[in-house]
DNA sequence: CTGAAAGCGCTAACAC
DNA sequence: GTGTTAGCGCTTTCAG
């Protein structure tokens, strides 16, 4: 690899003056430019951004954490996240990651040691705690649904307001029995615990109940949804309702029922969440609420951004709305 | 950042020590190792990669160049190569690419300045020649459907052979008419003719034909996949039979068909290419060209990782061999 | 077993 | 305008 000393020996300068007119500083005559430039081209130089990055103290690279790409949703979130942050001038350097283990802490201190300047974290990858305590640096949590106040600066949906636009769409289209199809982290716990409240809080407005056999959880993935679905719906006196906490899971769930038998919307209704582009898609097309990635990810760049910058301690701004969209794969309750 | 001299101070020994402890290398006492780790954890010292990487000439970086995670072909291969990439010591730096321009060439200039070890690129993100020309580093492309022997060691699969399979699967089930939707690249070209001219081969043989009219392109994305299936199905002597040449542009014929109230397999079969993990789970499941990307990208990586250990040239491997398999989105064609 | 010295490729003062 | 010097954080001979 060709070196500035290559070019500076060739051009018959000095390196210092080679790294002047590579980064438009200093004063270099026209000349001399012009005569570095030529060999710039001619040798192929490629600066070497390692080198660069040790002496600046700064990569311009930002990590981002998703649990797993397989869910369109997290693939639609780094496809934005690159967009956006090449826009700020940096590189994102993608980690997927599902559990919070061992391994989960290794990939965050490998990060650091790479000299990320700050991580996007989406919650379902890691834990807050666990980024707090593996590393020291900027970091903005991206759609925490816990209940209490975050300790790092977050970015989030009202996923409240989300369960309850799926309860309240379902409702009125007059369901009465409920399940809730939702995913768990690793091996243990179960996730989603707010939207599944917001749900709950309007059914119980009605005086409606769901059954804690009509609540199944599972991984965050089509088979594992799949399942859910089939321990709902093969129950003695089924739901005619679903609400998924996710689009991938909802799909599960679609087809588990398609392969019962069951019609959807007709003889079921299924509510997603998430609205990943495929969902319009879908025959019949999902139902879902809309979580909008890029208003989400522009916040949180932004944020995390302004945490590299200024050392400020930075405020998590107001949770974003959820919203609603009606498609195909809910309709009217079947008279029982 | 702590770095190796802080923890030589507070030791009470040199940098080349603690370097030592740190890299395993050398002997050190008992003793002092034990010293140097207790401040290692104190300090909570991160090792600089950058400056490690700047010394060894090497970064333990593989570029991985794909061309849009919006389609879950593409996501899957990433989580493949993330994870064979790890158990081979290094780590993938991901960059979406679907335009072959100078802001491709431009990528393609940053990685090489990012100094990884090596690139692994797929076609429809970025030619050959783009690749050949914009730098000077190791590369294996992946996946190309090229008539000739590509100039860059190369892994992929027997197009021709998928496009057959699909063909044969399509006549023997009796259908006579049949529509191909194909993508393109960026603005123009229109690609994989080899699977095309699979299809084509074995409706030859068949005594059968395309119409032109009947192969319809757009980009690839579920939209264009959609609005070709739209153009193909509104035709007056509309096609009873689909070859999308990925699943990602079947689902959007799929859901053009299910708009105009045609059922999948009953008045259209539907063969896709690829074999996302969704197409499994969609209503009905989707017939499709297996491309086993684990195989693909194990071979990827081991060429790659061998060219950049070894600076021999890298002959390719044979093809790998496409499989049919068969779920319900093809059926009988129906009495004309 | 430990340290001194040199250097990876680059930039940033500061002289000349 | 251009060059000298120093140093980012680390590893690697090579002495002691």
């Amino acid at each position: 690899m060709t070196t500035i000393y290559d070019i500076a020996k060739a051009a018959g300068v000095t390196a210092t003056t080679v790294s002047n007119v590579l980064g438009g500083k200093g004063s270099v005559s026209k000349a001399t430019r012009a005569r570095v430039m030529k060999y710039v081209q001619e040798l192929g130089y490629q600066p070497n951004l390692v080198a660069r990055s040790l002496i600046k103290g700064r990569t311009g690279l930002i990590g981002l954490v998703v649990p797993r790409l397989e869910n369109p949703f997290y693939a639609e979130i780094v496809t934005a996240v690159e967009r956006l942050a090449y826009a700020a001038g940096r590189r994102i350097f993608v980690n997927t990651l599902s559990s919070d283990d061992e391994f989960g802490q290794q990939m965050l201190r490998d990060l650091a040691s790479r000299r990320v300047e700050g991580i996007l974290a989406m919650a379902g990858s890691i834990s807050i705690n666990s980024l707090l305590n593996s590393i020291d640096l900027p970091a903005v949590y991206c759609l925490d649904e816990a209940e209490d106040e975050p300790l790092l600066p977050s970015v989030s949906f009202d996923f409240t307001q989300g369960g309850q636009l799926a309860a309240e769409h379902l409702v009125s289209l007059g369901h009465r029995r409920f399940g809730i199809v939702t995913s768990k982290w690793g091996v243990g716990e179960v996730g989603h615990l707010v939207r599944i409240e917001g749900f709950k809080k309007v059914l119980a407005e009605h005086g409606l109940e769901i059954l804690p056999e009509h609540i199944q959880a599972g991984q965050d993935r089509l088979m594992e949804g799949k399942a859910a679905g089939y321990r709902l719906l093969t129950q003695p006196d089924p739901p005619t309702a679903i609400f998924a906490v996710n689009d991938l899971m909802a799909i599960g769930v679609i087809s588990a029922a398609w392969e019962l038998g069951l019609r959807v919307p007709q003889d079921l209704s299924v509510v997603g969440f998430d609205d990943i582009m495929l969902g319009q898609y879908l025959t019949p097309p999902l139902t879902t609420i809309v979580i909008d990635k890029d208003a989400l990810m522009t916040q949180a760049l932004e944020l995390l951004l302004r945490a590299i910058e200024s050392q400020e301690t930075i405020t998590s701004p107001p949770l974003l709305p959820a919203r609603l969209v009606i498609r195909g794969s809910t309709g009217p309750a079947q008279h029982d």
